[in-house]
DNA sequence: GTCTATAGCCAGATAGAC
DNA sequence: GTCTATCTGGCTATAGAC
């Protein structure tokens, strides 16, 4: 997951878990049949547990926080799952249907009807679901992809950034909330 | 750009050149040469572009505004560069502060004069410039980076996506505003 | 099942003619 | 400067002993 099929290692693999490499072959019979596994894996664990928090039955401004609480407190404790996934997903789409069709969750449907809900109690202006989903994920993903820039730009430690990661499970939610309400 | 570092092959960039892989070792001595010369470009390249427009003398609402309509477009025409930043901004972050540093324009004090404008005159709530910066930067990059989820999970066909983007650049700066207006 | 040793291949880099 | 041919090292994968 760190250093992408390509860049990664069998011996490196191996070492890090503790056998010889003839072994690793031994129980996954190629280097490529081991990165699919992986990448099922990953991507069976980490998209129910993204969309999962959306279907809840909480009104929608309470999905909106409990989504950022999570989903940052996700990917503060997985930070190699992030890249891994954004290259993935590029790289090989369809497997992504795959195990969405899976699921067999209409995600969507049920966005729209929370925002239908708000709307109707005239707490927030409507907006499509799919464009509420997506901004939501980019301003909880993006600040762990970019934090280099934003650490040098801002001339925030290490430190301060995870304070500040830490904070922004609460400004993000409020953010958002902002942005649609009526 | 494409492939990376590691998935790149010499003799396909060679070919795509038009020459030989010996004629292309001639001109850069190495693979990782001419890799750290196209890092060098694309960043000099890009960082300017994106914070550029945060410098500008117009009031909040029209930076943001002009922000998204040209750093989409950017993001548009040139969708490899996307997952080459990112990927290479978390692999090599020291390169980044010497690019910047060479600049030596105080971008950062710049957005925050400008949000303090716009705070005085009773227009948007006080946030800190680093934030909004980050956030605005994140609702526009993810949405390319992470195409196919938003793609599958809401149905949409590549057309649809291309003319939704194109809308983004309006409803995401109102968004945004929405987001901070008092 | 697990190891050491090795086969076989592929890609970066170089030699040397033109 | 540009090419073809070749060297060299490193990596995946397997053979075969235990």
């Amino acid at each position: 997951m760190e250093k992408g099929l390509d860049g990664a290692r069998m011996q490196e693999i191996a070492d890090e878990a503790g056998m010889s490499k003839a072994s690793l072959h031994y129980y996954y019979r190629s280097k490529q049949h081991l990165f699919d596994g992986i990448y099922m894996q990953v991507f069976s664990d980490v998209l129910p547990r993204i969309f999962g928090i959306f279907m809840s039955d909480l009104p929608l401004c309470e999905i909106i926080r409990n989504f950022f609480e999570m989903h940052i407190e996700f990917l503060k404790q997985n930070p190699s799952i992030l890249m891994f996934v954004m290259k993935e997903i590029n790289r090989v789409p369809h497997l992504l249907e795959k195990i969405l069709a899976e699921k067999d969750v209409d995600i969507l449907g049920a966005v729209n009807a929370k925002v239908q809900e708000a709307v109707d109690r005239g707490e927030v202006r409507p907006i499509r679901g799919e464009e509420l989903m997506l901004n939501m994920v980019s301003l909880s993903i993006f600040q762990f992809a970019g934090a280099p820039i934003f650490k040098t730009i801002g001339g925030i430690s290490d430190e301060d950034f995870d304070k500040l990661i830490e904070e922004r499970k609460k400004t993000l939610a409020e953010f958002v909330i902002s942005a649609i309400k009526r």
